[in-house]
DNA sequence: AGCACGCCGACT
DNA sequence: GTCGGCGTGCTC
């Protein structure tokens, strides 16, 4: 054993200008704890105050010329942190311009003693089962199978239906073709990471996972569990064996051993966009562990993301599609007045009105809607002025058609309320919400069971029988046998979005819902035509997003450029825009945000990232060191400056 | 973040 | 000649 080895140490700290790996004197009690991966604590800067952080690397002689301090103690022998995860975490903070230990903090849950009590007892370490293949199916013959074995990047298409994987569960297809993916990894001997955007997803993966896995080669690890449950999922990661890991965005820094696949569906979900700094996506820490670890690497939608197809453009990715090419029937509407009686009372065109009404005698119909509740949207009934809070401004909205309207953002009732402009008295309703829409369904079609899922009402799964289940965009339940039809009925509301993306984002929920459709079943897409219509009716994703992106490209919006946003001082954000040296014209703003506040937007290339995001990291050290400056930016009303690189909605507030 | 170091104004 | 103001900078 050598004298004196030395530990470098990541100290666990948002501190900008802490974010590096500081040496300490491995004392000799210490010599045999002290491992790459563990916890330890260290003094730092004063003695007697202790800071938490991790083992990273022991070297024989460190780079620093001062006077080291001991490494104070190592908290436990489980190496947490594992090598490669250490070097993504610090990859993707370089590129995102943030902390590698605010990506640790994502990849490691806070530790929980008694876990790793019971784990550390526990010697007799349940068994990794030997795992069959299970085939991929709905494409050519075992096209995903071989490209995953020798580890390509693919972009696949997931096929749209929906498929039984156990008693009376029924779950997309995607679902299957993932959990096959996976299968076929870890009958390879290597482990499968599959990072799915919410808990709906999460279910009905897991459900595909354990028709063809056993139990014990599946871990979750996902938002929604309690911190023991997670910290137990993590270690378990460590245990030595195969496993499929299935969960939500930090998914993708578990420590797979022997990673072979990182798969991830619909990689276009926000929820895939991590909020906390320094906002990674799970496609970019996929991408850039993918290029670390050397594994297959694969992203399933029943759409294309820009991003996705970006790459595909590249050769980054290889596109695969499914075979033999499976084309849901989807029907566009234009919304014109119907002379039905019934279409009418549903405010719904005929057509639509009577391709539900035959579905519905064989099974469940699915009405997608943009917003939940009743009335999404109260105005004056005299003058017709949006009505609005008394006590705050907010917007005032009705829950159900007998409540008392009440204001979106206080929640007061709007009790005597009186029209800013003309002094009217009285309310009218504007819009749809999924309750009202239900109602006047209810009414088109007597008799029949009217099933409303929304964010407060989640309902995973409907049976076989007839129904109507209308449901806001994204919280759509899997129906067993699939819908016999689907109706898309705001898809105008949805367009009027103010975003760089609703034209890839209606595409999106339109798609997940149509996916959900049994075989032979008709969409009606209603009040949307042009572009979004024909790609929707020829299913042709790739195509729309090859053209999108194109007019990213003419426009220099993102994916086709990297872009950071900037908020802080207009001193502190004009200087950290000049040191990036980026061109004059790709600086969009200042423009105000809450004073003193303000925000600048940079545009840049792909090959000038590294650059930009190690200047703008500076300028961040330089402002977290040299706070209380000039009188500009004294006291404690100075906003701190805040970076973020590739926001979802760079041009949207918030 | 904390906390020490350091260079100018009022004091025994 | 010294005590202490807080502005500045570092943390192995």
């Amino acid at each position: 054993m050598p004298a004196a080895s030395i530990a470098r140490v990541l100290v666990d700290s948002p501190l900008p200008q802490l974010d590096r790996l500081f040496d300490y004197v491995i004392p000799p009690e210490l010599a045999e704890l002290a491992v790459p991966g563990v916890r330890v604590k260290v003094p730092l800067r004063s003695a007697g105050r202790v800071a938490d952080g991790f083992l990273i690397e022991v070297v024989e002689s460190g780079e620093y010329a001062g006077v080291l301090s001991e490494l104070d103690s190592v908290v436990s022998p489980i190496r947490i942190l594992a090598p490669e995860v250490w070097a993504l975490a610090r990859k993707a903070a370089d590129r995102a311009a943030g902390s590698a230990s605010d990506i640790v903090r994502l990849a490691v849950p806070t530790r929980q003693v008694r876990v790793e009590k019971a784990y550390l007892a526990d010697d007799r370490n349940e068994p990794f089962p030997a795992v069959a293949a299970a085939a991929v199916e709905g494409y050519a013959p075992r096209v995903i199978e071989s490209a995953l074995a020798i580890n390509e990047r693919l972009a696949v298409d997931a096929v749209p239906g929906v498929r039984e994987v156990g008693d009376g569960v029924w779950v997309g297809v995607w679902a299957v073709t993932m959990a096959a993916a996976a299968a076929s990894v870890l009958a390879d001997g290597r482990s499968a990471i599959l990072a799915v955007p919410d808990y709906r997803d999460q279910e009905q993966l897991e459900a595909a996972l354990r028709a063809v896995l056993p139990e014990e080669a599946v871990v979750r690890l996902d938002a929604k569990q309690s911190n023991p449950d997670r910290y137990r999922g993590l270690l378990r990661c460590l245990g030595g064996g195969p496993l499929a890991i299935v969960g939500n965005r930090s998914v993708v820094y578990a420590p797979a051993e022997n990673l072979g696949l990182i798969a991830i569906w619909d990689d276009g979900d926000p929820l895939h966009s991590e909020p906390l700094s320094p906002y990674v996506h799970t496609r970019d820490a996929a991408l850039l562990r993918q290029e670390l670890q050397g594994c297959a690497l694969a992203f399933f939608g029943n759409s294309r993301s820009t991003e996705v197809e970006r790459l595909v453009e590249l050769g980054w990715l290889r596109s695969v599609s499914p075979v033999p090419l499976v084309l849901p029937k989807v029907v566009p509407t234009a919304q014109q007045a119907t002379t039905d009686r019934l279409a009418a009372q549903a405010r719904i065109p005929s057509a639509a009105w009577k391709i539900a009404r035959t579905a519905l005698e064989s099974g469940p119909v699915l009405v997608q809607v943009a917003r939940p509740g009743y009335a999404p949207r109260l105005a004056c009934a005299d003058c017709g002025q949006t009505a609005r809070c008394q006590r705050c401004e907010g917007p005032l909205l009705q829950k159900s058609a007998r409540s008392v309207p009440a204001c979106a953002w206080c929640g007061a009732l709007a009790v005597d309320w009186k029209c800013t402009n003309c002094e009217g008295e009285k309310l009218r309703l504007v819009g749809n919400g999924a309750t009202r829409t239900a109602e006047d369904l209810g009414r088109a079609f007597p008799g029949v069971r009217v099933i409303i899922a929304d964010g407060e009402r989640q309902v995973l799964a409907v049976g076989p029988e007839p129904a109507l289940v209308i449901a806001t965009r994204g919280a759509e339940p899997v129906a067993a046998g699939g819908y016999r039809a689907v109706l898309l009925l705001d898809g105008e509301r949805m367009l009027a979005r103010e975003s760089l993306r609703v034209g890839e984002d209606c595409l999106r929920w339109w798609s997940n819902a149509v996916a959900l459709g049994a075989g032979g079943a008709t969409t009606v897409l209603v009040g949307v035509g042009g572009a979004l219509a024909t790609a929707l009716v020829t299913w042709r994703h790739s195509d729309y997003a090859r053209s999108e992106l194109a007019d990213r490209r003419r426009l220099r919006f993102p994916p086709a450029v990297r872009v950071a946003t900037i908020t802080g001082t207009v001193e502190s954000v004009a200087k950290a825009a000049t040191a990036a040296g980026v061109d004059p014209e790709d600086v969009l703003g200042p423009v105000d945000l809450a004073p003193p506040t303000v925000r600048t937007i940079l545009r840049f290339d792909y090959n000038r990232g590294a650059e930009v995001a190690a200047s703008l990291r500076a300028e961040l050290i330089r402002a977290a060191t040299a706070r209380r400056r000039g009188p500009a930016s004294r006291g404690p009303g100075a906003p701190t400056m805040r970076v973020r690189l590739d926001d979802v909605e760079p041009f949207l507030e918030s």
